[in-house]
DNA sequence: AAAAATATAGGTCAATTGCCCTATATTGGG
DNA sequence: CCCAATATAGGGCAATTGACCTATATTTTT
């Protein structure tokens, strides 16, 4: 099973050999307690005694608590577009086979403890921190590109636009997995049947989903009629 | 559009009508920080001041801050109850119309702010939190008892338990179109025609899948075959 | 080997946080 | 109207946190 490195990181930060070990180290460690403990765990001294330094060794890498997560984030989204990379290089197969290897693997590194416990944090955090936000779209933009490009072998009859909504539709529903069928989740022992699931259900969605479809609801209002409490 | 009640809560917790009242105001002031800035900032203090009434107050009614939060978790989930409860009770419409209305509903639901401030937030602690998870478990699971319902009713060939998968299936997507297209997300301008997909796309799936199409991976190891990387 | 550059430890400080305590004010029933 | 129950304010305290500073140790260069 392929695996996401867990670290990707910026070269030439320390200036002797120990300094750039210790960057890894540091950062390495971070990603340990994030994933651990959670985001409230991560702190300047949390992640010293996890790295077995002092607090004023890590401030001396990085002045900056933000600049240590700013440099975390970026380095593990990163590691996550080798993915992708992956396997937009592959030529062997089929769109449609390429298409449900794809989903098949998105869903098993779901399962990853890394997966599962860093993107629940970094959606949470992306509603108030905009430099996060961005760094998540970045990376889910790049997920798509590869949908992007598979989508019209197996379904020519759509526009750029509802090609690019369907691509979308079908990241975001396997993306909602995490929750339920994620690491050490309810669910997770099923990961395997809600891959049959998935990988029907979005292939023949790709393949059968129409123009018509798409603009079903277009300005209707919808609304339901007997609510029970009234709006605001 | 139907609109969840913005909380529910525990009756009798102050003895006087003014204290009565009070416990209501810390709560919405609670879930007003909450939203607007994230559970980092929801600290006890910050409770006070947006309540406009002093800390010692507010540890007059939540001795703990964590007897606060749970108090206002459970009543903020028993509050998405009411959807459920008010879609359950409809029997005016097909089993597909009702499934397609109860999708529809659900994604609208996902465009408000307390929705997509509130869940993301939530999933985040349950990985760290055992007692946060069965809360969000428990609404989740109150969720699909709709959908089980429905589900036999538009398809009767599937065992219990793969039409509970299908159910799982259909209601993590949906919640996976949190982090795209909620509020104030990148695709939330997009959402109607996402609802058209989303529609289309998990009826068909619901009409359409088999016990094949489920069991389709099992017992096969799925890898891939020319890592870049060796697995660590 | 000396010197310069880098790395590390350990201490300090102000700010923040949850929680507690006490004195005062307000409410509502007798 | 008065008194007990309840509600509120304000202060204080120990613990935690990010950041900073200085002295010492280690590594690399010359």
């Amino acid at each position: 099973m392929f695996e996401v490195p867990r670290l990707k990181l910026r070269p030439g930060t320390g200036n002797y050999s120990k300094g750039q070990a210790r960057v890894v180290e540091i950062l390495e460690a971070a990603l340990d307690v994030l994933l651990d403990e959670g985001y409230q765990a991560l702190t300047m001294r949390r992640i010293a005694k996890a790295c077995g330094i002092t607090v004023g060794n890590v401030t001396y890498y990085y002045k900056s608590k933000d600049d240590l997560v700013r440099d975390l984030l970026t380095g593990v989204l990163e590691s996550y577009m080798d993915i992708f990379d992956h396997i937009a290089s592959d030529t062997t197969k089929t769109a449609e086979e390429k298409f449900v290897t794809v989903i098949r693997l998105l869903l098993e590194d779901i399962t990853s403890k890394k997966t599962t416990h860093l993107f629940p944090q970094l959606w949470a955090l992306s509603n108030h921190d905009p430099f996060i936000a961005e760094c998540v779209d970045e990376m889910y933009t790049g997920a798509r590109a590869v949908l992007n490009r598979m989508i019209p072998e197996i379904n020519p009859n759509l526009s750029e636009e509802e090609q690019k909504l369907v691509a979308l539709f079908v990241s975001a529903s396997i993306e909602g997995m995490t929750v339920f069928a994620g690491y050490n989740k309810p669910w997770r022992p099923h990961m395997q049947q809600i891959e049959g699931i998935a990988a029907k259900s979005l292939l023949d969605c790709v393949k059968n989903i129409t123009s018509e479809d798409i603009n079903r609801f277009r300005d209707k209002d919808f609304s339901l009629d007997d609510s029970p409490s009234a709006p605001k």
